[in-house]
DNA sequence: AATCTAAGTTAGTCGAGTTTAACATGTTTC
DNA sequence: GAAACATGTTAAACTCGACTAACTTAGATT
């Protein structure tokens, strides 16, 4: 692999966005429109067109003139991680952080642009360690916290 | 306050690194200069100039010509905001999940900006939740799972 | 098949934030 | 106090991603 392709495997926040909605719609609809694309993510068609023209130029989906959009390899790849990130933060913000559906939602798509590799992975161990089984006491403990200002009984003693 | 002032209340990323690095430098030095707002962020004393000027007509910062950089008590008070939602997303990412020192301060760089406040606050309350006392039982099975790959034995029963 | 409408594209503009290069000011040092 | 150097500013250009408005194409309707 050169550097030359190397290179244009890193996209922008915004050209993220584009390609999750893309992946989101193809498997709620199986195709891919623009105009679909524009309604979800509240852009006009110009700024989808532009888009894809950018995605397209450096590998991500195939997307002739007035036809459908679809993903190349490398695209479905990277739209894949980028959705599995998306719902694993999305997780944590709602089932540990117990923050409400449409929240948890909006501030995964801010945030999910930020998380390093590395921490993203790690952030995901912890979703996965919490909740591999049933919700653990500490959580519910949580919980009882943010809806009460007070900390439930605990059954080991505390220092201090 | 009328609307015209509430609307200069919002800043962008971009302004908040701005803001963030200024406080930073305040507290360290005493005081701010342009030069060492580039050098701690990497841009040019030319995007430092521009910033500044933002900054000042927006009423955050006070900048003569030529002269030294400080607060307004508005820019003073967000700053601090800025900061403390920074200080907390780096213990979050360096004591709960474990990452080290320096990728904590790096990321927390990156998705401080995109947390709504809502859910700031309710991060503020896990990681203090969690902090409040001695490392709990859980969080060092984390610990565990992180380095080993296994989850230590656990003194209840889980289902499956 | 001609037309109408929905969908997509293009061209041009804007704003934010960056850069480089040239210029202005302040400070130190002799 | 003048020269030299460090620091700060300005101007012009660039990138990115958005927009509007005008245009083109594809598909449905008749």
């Amino acid at each position: 692999m050169t550097d030359k392709t190397k290179k244009y495997d890193k996209l922008s926040s915004n050209m993220e966005d584009y390609l999750e909605t893309v992946i989101v719609l193809k498997q709620k609809d199986g195709v891919v429109r623009a105009k679909d694309i524009s309604e979800l993510m509240n852009v006009t068609k110009a700024s989808v067109s532009c888009a894809l023209k950018t995605l397209s130029r450096k590998g991500f989906v195939l997307h002739e003139k007035y036809g459908h959009v679809d993903f190349t390899p490398k695209g479905e790849e990277l739209a894949n991680k980028i959705k599995k990130r998306h719902d694993m933060l999305t997780k944590f913000l709602k089932n540990i952080l117990g923050l409400d559906n449409k929240l948890s939602e909006k501030d995964a798509c801010k945030i999910e642009h930020a998380l390093s590799t590395k921490t993203s992975k790690r952030l995901a161990k912890f979703v996965e360690f919490v909740q591999s089984s049933e919700t653990p006491e500490w959580l519910k403990g949580f919980n009882f916290y943010i809806k009460t200002g007070k900390r439930s009984e605990c059954k080991y003693k505390r220092k201090k």
